[in-house]
DNA sequence: CTTTTCGTTTGCGGATGGTCAAAGAGCGCT
DNA sequence: AGCGCTCTTTGACCATCCGCAAACGAAAAG
């Protein structure tokens, strides 16, 4: 296989702070992967067998429970780290990742992270800053849904996909990924007709514009008013 | 100060797999620290300045909303580690701490979490392990919220305080720290109010027994097919 | 171009569970 | 023993939001 070329990694958070000559070896023994829309990256419950950072697409990671309802925990964009769970001592995938676009990401096996991790202090720390960032949100959901009502929580996941997703459009900023009300509803603990009625309701206040498998943030502050409940 | 014995750590999940010299080194550093019922071992937004080891008592981590309402992320029983946000990059505390009984713990300067991974392995991986099966409770957590109706989340955040802090009595068991109907509906994202007529309704059919801030589970068994949505 | 499929909208009914209010009970404190 | 505080119970009311069902529309497939 020939040498990837550096500057697919060069830059992003996760390998920051690496010598040169250890990111050569880590993108040596990189495997590079093409992961068609809708396909899955890795599903819940099988063997972590590898880690990946994602390149470009984006990617749905999502629980299942036994009755089969799914919940969308969060959406990995380019440059993020995907199945660390080894790092955490799990030796097996704690959900599923789903390509929602087009997809290209690296791959290692699990094991070598240790390897990078030891030999480069400057990879555990980033890694396990990304686990810190990730353990808050999910609390920040936590705490969301334990106190705020359907509204405020299913604005909160747009303003959340702006910020990751967000391209900026003439009437305002697009979710760059196709979304529909069913997914925004696994996002927010809801269901598709009461995440449809909001959408309705707030392109007649002129918050979004939407149509199928899109939505555009016409007004991201006033939604934002909207998200903290103080509208 | 007089070294600490070190029995008081000797056999806890956390310091598995560490040299006695090691072990020893780590006791000089730390301080035993006595925390009175009700009051906070740390508090939400504070300099994470330090991490902790309960050795008695119990801690309920807590996060409060801008508005003033709090849900429990988590209680902390004997032998847990407590405040490692610094581990995870965290300069703050994501959460407050607040004794529920008397408590006893040992605290180091977070700092030295470091140095402890640094020489002992074993610490770090102990730690992280901790930390992955955190994120998949919290995972859970919001699974459930996102699914489940509120009987079958106070159910199941009785069964998980049954699992880590239940004692067998005459009519079943009891969870042996006191809690009021306001402390389970901040674990389970509902009021006291609900807790209060489901404790009633549970009790008419003898599936708990509960008093002022104590409640028995008589038929675990049960209370767990109420959980899991097969009752 | 036609057909099929899939996502979306919308109405209606109803249950879950929150809010408000007030009374009751257990426990510590003096 | 009596007082007062806090926790708990219970009732009544009602808003939110889900489930069901049906129709609609746009994109994809043939």
């Amino acid at each position: 296989m020939s040498r990837l070329d550096r500057s697919l990694i060069h830059g992003l958070p996760v390998f920051a702070g690496i010598e040169p000559a250890e990111l050569d070896r880590i993108l040596d023994s990189a495997t590079a992967l093409r992961v068609p829309d809708g396909s899955a990256v890795f599903e819940q419950g099988e063997e972590a067998h590898s880690f990946f950072v994602l390149l470009d697409g984006r990617v749905r990671v999502v629980k299942t429970t036994p009755d089969g309802q799914q919940v969308t925990m969060r959406y990995i964009v380019p440059g993020e780290l995907l199945g660390i769970a080894q790092a955490l001592g799990r030796t097996d995938y704690p959900a599923s990742a789903v390509a929602v676009t087009d997809c290209v990401a690296l791959a290692w096996p699990s094991r070598l992270w240790r390897k990078f991790a030891d030999v480069s202090p400057a990879f555990g720390a980033n890694t396990y800053k990304t686990v810190g960032i990730r353990l808050d949100d999910v609390q920040t959901q936590v705490v969301e849904m334990a106190t705020q009502q359907v509204e405020r929580r299913v604005a909160h996941s747009l303003l959340r996909l702006v910020g990751q997703s967000g391209t900026r459009t003439g009437d305002g900023i697009l979710i760059d990924f196709p979304l529909s009300r069913q997914d925004i509803a696994e996002m927010s603990g809801t269901t598709l007709h009461t995440v449809s009625r909001l959408l309705t309701a707030w392109e007649k206040k002129g918050l979004v514009k939407s149509g199928r498998q899109k939505v555009t943030v016409v007004e991201p502050h006033r939604l934002l008013l909207l998200a903290e409940g103080r509208a």
